[in-house]
DNA sequence: CTGAAAGCGCTTACAG
DNA sequence: CTGAAAGCGCTTACAG
């Protein structure tokens, strides 16, 4: 196997200098060639196979063409591939390639592989979480342009890209209203963070909006697991006068609220109307009946973050929106039905 | 913001010349230097935060410290995470970074993919496609170190990493045998791949191991869905004689044989034990109840082909496996019981 | 319109 | 034990 070309074998074989075939071939905006040199040039570097090398080039033009993802725990969720894929897309379209570095959420390891980016010289950086979270930006970050990625930080100045869970969890409860629902509950998770509050929010907002009573009884919170979807759905059933539609913070809890009206033959969703969140690969399809539910964006967020980081990239001094608010889509299925009527 | 400091402003600052600095932080076998000047260099060093520039490095040694995953469709399974995860995990402990790429099966973005991945002189190339399949290794990989993950391709020189889905097969079928079940049906994918003919060999061979008769009417085709597996199991349960267990090709066809049980009555596991196939990462644990099944191991797939991977960067006439056979290992959950007594 | 020169930031023989 | 020089493969002013 012979060696890669240089731009001096493309010269070479075209008769010209190398920084006419760079000229050339980088079709330097302004620059007039001699069509003739030009063909002659572009049939060389053909014949050649030529490809620029691109740590010359890097270390030459100070740009190296590579954006970084860094995450706490890619493997995690099963939407890692989405928020990657979307993320890498727009970085590919732009010209770019993506590096990936996954954490596992051990700060050492970020240290070192923040590092290893900075000297690959990453143009800018995607600090990305699993699940929508408050996150601290790393100090060694500082001076790269950076965008978070499903979380948030205190800091004002680092652009962030979140599912709107307001949002998502409004268009649950609107559609459960639309069904005729007008004791609606809502299981959540028992710890805050930005999804637990912003559902609620949503939730809140949604039932004013629609006229409907706040009661706080119809709240209640659990583990965010189907177990505690299932406790918090029974007690939600088991009260004098039960609501006849649940709205579940993920659909995990929506799972439980299958077990806990299967558990007192009750059938979903003619007794009891469900809407989850998340859209949850196959699990949710799968459900019987299928689970109405909350699609998180995450291609649609790796790519608007991704986006916003290009722009950073071509211009620190970019106004970019400091917090965008990705549409969180329902996904109709089975689970909902118009509310029965009062016994 | 200062300008990031070049070696040249170490050595100024330590008194010493660039070189001296380089081989110093690079820590070059063999090299004596005092240990005076040693620490002043890495005090200077530390002072300033230098970070030598990797472009410029590897521009200088030919070694960019990256490697790349391509792969056909990253986000279409919950396991890319897994996968990628894996092979990330490996690459940095080696001191590489790796680079993404999902061409999502377009040719033309994969050529053109490729072609910018040499330009940022990647040391080699996980070719990886989301679930095992046969694929052609590209033309424009050649004189770059390759390794195939979770695929094969009909060339022997190019070392492959997939799941060892025979000796999985055998452990379904060996866990159903081991709880006293005779008749153990098969259910699997229509089209003929590598995943479905090695899961069938296995079949087979578990089936003869343990000296149970070979029955071509106990192995049913359909598509590789719930629905395909409600079907194909409906057509088991429906013989003269039904088989008292189902080995499922998928998950997805595992809920299947759920529910063509649920419609005619029958539990699981107490009047058919189902064991299933891939551990779908929620769907499985999920299940009522939970289903057993034999887990991809995706991320010991990542990780083992991205150390061929590096075996192969270090010395392209490494002897490296041609192939390497991941263990699938079981996951015990509840849906296998002893065989009823015939009735 | 094209070429010669300098330089990006390192590392690697090679002197001394 | 340390420094000066060359060079990795490009691109970018600058001449001509």
């Amino acid at each position: 196997m012979t060696a890669r070309p240089r731009i001096k074998d493309v010269a070479e074989l075209a008769g010209v200098a190398p920084s006419t075939v760079s000229v050339i071939l980088n079709d330097v905006p302004g620059a007039r060639v001699n069509t003739a040199t030009r063909e002659r040039v572009q049939a060389a570097a053909r014949e050649l196979g030529y490809l620029p090398n691109g740590l010359a080039r890097g270390l030459r033009t100070r740009r190296s063409g590579t954006l970084a993802l860094v995450s706490d725990v890619i493997a995690s969720t099963p939407y890692a591939g989405q928020l990657i894929q979307g993320a890498q897309e727009a970085a590919w379209e732009a010209g770019y390639l993506l590096m990936l570095v996954d954490t596992g959420g051990d700060e050492v390891l970020e240290r070192s592989a923040i590092r290893a980016l900075r000297q690959q010289q990453v143009a800018g950086v995607l600090y990305a979480t699993m699940f929508h979270r408050l996150v601290e930006v790393p100090d060694l970050l500082a001076g790269l342009p950076v965008v978070l990625l499903d979380a948030r930080s205190s800091r004002e100045d680092v652009p962030a890209v979140v599912p709107d869970e307001e949002a998502g969890a409004r268009t649950a409860v609107g559609t459960l209203a639309d069904h005729g629902h007008r004791r609606i509950g809502f299981v959540l998770d028992r710890n805050d963070g930005p999804a637990a509050a912003g559902r609620l929010a949503g939730y809140r907002a949604e039932l004013a909006a629609r006229g409907l009573a706040w009661d706080e009884t119809l709240v209640v919170r659990a583990a965010s697991t189907s177990d505690g979807g299932q406790e918090a759905v029974g007690t939600l059933l088991d009260m004098p006068e039960p609501p006849t539609a649940v709205f579940a913070f993920n659909d995990e809890m929506a799972v439980g609220a299958y077990h806990a009206a299967e558990d007192r033959g009750l059938r979903v969703p003619e007794d009891l109307s469900v809407v989850g969140f998340d859209d949850l690969y196959v699990l949710a399809r799968e459900m019987r009946p299928g689970l109405t539910t909350v699609a998180l964006p995450h291609r649609a967020m790796g790519a608007a973050a991704a986006r916003s980081l290009l722009q950073l990239v071509t211009d620190p001094t970019a106004a970019v929106p400091s917090l965008q608010l990705i549409a969180c889509p329902l996904v109709r299925r089975g689970s909902v039905a118009a509310a029965p009527h009062r016994r």
